[in-house]
DNA sequence: TGCCAGGCCTTCC
DNA sequence: GGAAGGCATGGC
């Protein structure tokens, strides 16, 4: 099995991979970790500035891989932009430089974000991988079995029950509604996809099971919208620690407002920072 | 035991 | 349109 070995700057695969934007990946050594994205499992280890990487698929893997982790968007540039924000940005920066952004799979992440609300990381992650045990293509990498995230058509027959018996909870409905919307043809969400950020908001909002927080995650995190502030119960915690004076009345409304007049663009990724921060409990 | 987790839905005003 | 209550489940 061929190695494909890249060379990279501004990269950090451990904040990457545990920033929480992720689901499916495991760490089986320092440095090294192994994940099912969309059509192949990956096996990918950072040393210094060389990322190595095998996989079950090696057709376009560095072009997937590439646009996977983000390699060629100009993060120094970006990191070097953020942090002239104020001070907390560049504390937060400070601790996990080469935090980057993934570019994941839009009905994966759909999802998983659904089942995201009102959860937690592990529980997410055990509810992810048993969807695909189940119902996604098995995949091999070093002797060992994977599962791809299923398609929707492969979920088509799949019942409310059976996702409760994943270990969704009460997000079951939610998951078999949205399957349904997408083979029936009445969601499509490469349609969506190419919609503006506005609008396509609002058509995430029609989704049960996503609001403006799980909807704010989908697009940050599989359809490029670079700009997007999810705001979930840390990152409100922390931003009214940060900049509202531990007021307790501030809404999500006014740090909404904060994040975009004072963060724009670069949102995003900053709420990234401060998302790994605080749950490190180092800003 | 009770509280919390990358919130959302329904109901009621 | 905003506030309150319910919701599955596992970890602490």
């Amino acid at each position: 099995m061929k190695e494909l070995k890249l060379d990279v700057s501004y990269f950090n695969l451990k904040y990457t991979l545990e920033c929480g934007q992720c689901f499916r990946w495991k760490e089986i050594e320092p440095n090294t970790y192994i994940g099912v994205i969309k059509d192949r499992v990956l096996k990918v280890r950072q040393d210094g500035n060389t990322l190595y990487i095998i996989s079950n698929k090696e057709e376009n893997l560095e072009e997937v891989v590439r646009k996977y982790f983000g390699l060629d968007k100009d993060y120094e540039a970006i990191e070097k932009r953020i942090i002239l924000s104020d001070e907390k940005v560049k504390e937060a920066v400070s601790h996990t430089s080469g935090l980057r952004h993934l570019n994941q799979d839009f009905f994966e992440t759909l999802i998983s974000y659904i089942i995201s609300a009102n959860n937690n990381i592990p529980r997410i992650s055990k509810s992810v991988n048993e969807i695909s045990r189940r119902y996604g293509t098995k995949v091999s990498l070093d002797n060992q079995e994977y599962y791809l995230f299923p398609t929707a058509k492969q979920l088509k027959d799949v019942t409310v029950d059976e996702y409760r018996d994943c270990g969704v909870g009460f997000r079951d409905k939610y998951i078999y509604d949205t399957v349904k919307r997408i083979n029936d043809g009445t969601l499509n969400l490469e349609e969506i996809n190419k919609l503006e950020t506005p609008i396509l908001r609002k058509e995430l909002l029609n989704i049960m099971g996503v609001g403006p927080k799980v909807a704010d995650c989908i697009m940050l995190f599989s359809c490029g919208r670079q700009e997007i502030f999810p705001i979930d119960v840390w990152v409100e915690r922390i931003m009214k620690r940060l900049y509202f004076n531990n007021d307790e009345k501030t809404t999500k409304k006014q740090i909404a407002e904060y994040a975009d007049k004072h963060f724009g663009k670069d949102g995003g990724i900053i709420q990234q920072h401060l998302f790994y921060n605080v749950r490190e409990g180092t800003i």
